[in-house]
DNA sequence: TTTTTACTGTTATTTTATAACATAACATAA
DNA sequence: TTATGTTATGTTATAAAATAACAGTAAAAA
């Protein structure tokens, strides 16, 4: 490859096209169809700087890599997972924030980066559950 | 060793007595001192169940543990790391849960895992920059 | 005593991530 | 235009984190 975000695009489209988080090492699997040739590093830089720029959001619960789905790529999103069908979602809200700080407030504490993560069962399953269960 | 529990206390004493959260090979380092033949799946198996007990926390974002140092084992605590020191701290509070509440409540999702971690500058660190930049 | 159960030990491997250095593409100044 | 700096990418090797699969063993239940 060239120079200058040969990957990012890439790999951004897989993450975009994805339907469940997929782990650097699944990405670099696409990514070997058309370049057999690419390492782990490449991936991991690539994905790093997706994360920091607030395009793709790592699960830290997960170790994988989803795209950002909103228009605010701010990194605070309160993210919530589906052990069931893996569905990933985002929800970005002040509320959680606020209660964050009132928390930490008397702490002196300073947050840089935030990791929400809820896991449970999303809407769907759970209908699924409820009928399963009779 | 014999039989049940025989690692819980001794993990258990390794987390609470240090300053800094530690990784599962850390902790497995620290217990072949005594036993050198322990292998990494008895380390991850104790961790597991402390973790599901409440009384270890994991903390997603730095792949390390740390013992709980509340009453309420209840695995719901807003956690902060200072990125300076290293030290961690856990808060509990239900304005957080309850924000997180809200902001779900319109998807339908049923949560029965958080993980809410801070990364930032404690306030004994952020007192020592600010001093340090004239 | 025999069987069952639940933990523990052991070996090997998988998965995730990074260190360290080499190379290539472009920018800029001499 | 060469030389030099800068930054992104390629490459090799390895480190770090986690788990699969099965063997062994101690205690409780039958």
């Amino acid at each position: 490859m060239g120079r200058k975000n040969s990957w990012k695009i890439a790999v951004l489209e897989i993450l975009q096209t994805s339907e469940q988080p997929l782990s650097a090492y699944e990405i670099l699997g696409k990514l070997r169809d058309k370049n057999p040739k690419i390492a782990p590093p490449t991936i991991y830089r690539t994905l790093s700087d997706l994360v920091e720029r607030g395009r793709a959001h790592r699960l830290e619960s997960q170790n994988a890599y989803i795209a950002c789905k909103t228009d605010k790529h701010d990194e605070s999103a309160v993210i919530t997972i589906c052990d069931d069908c893996g569905v990933v979602s985002e929800h970005i809200d002040t509320g959680v924030l606020d209660a964050l700080s009132t928390v930490i407030a008397n702490s002196g504490f300073a947050p840089s980066r935030h990791v929400i993560e809820l896991q449970g069962v999303c809407e769907n399953c759970g209908h699924e559950q409820s009928l399963n269960q009779t």
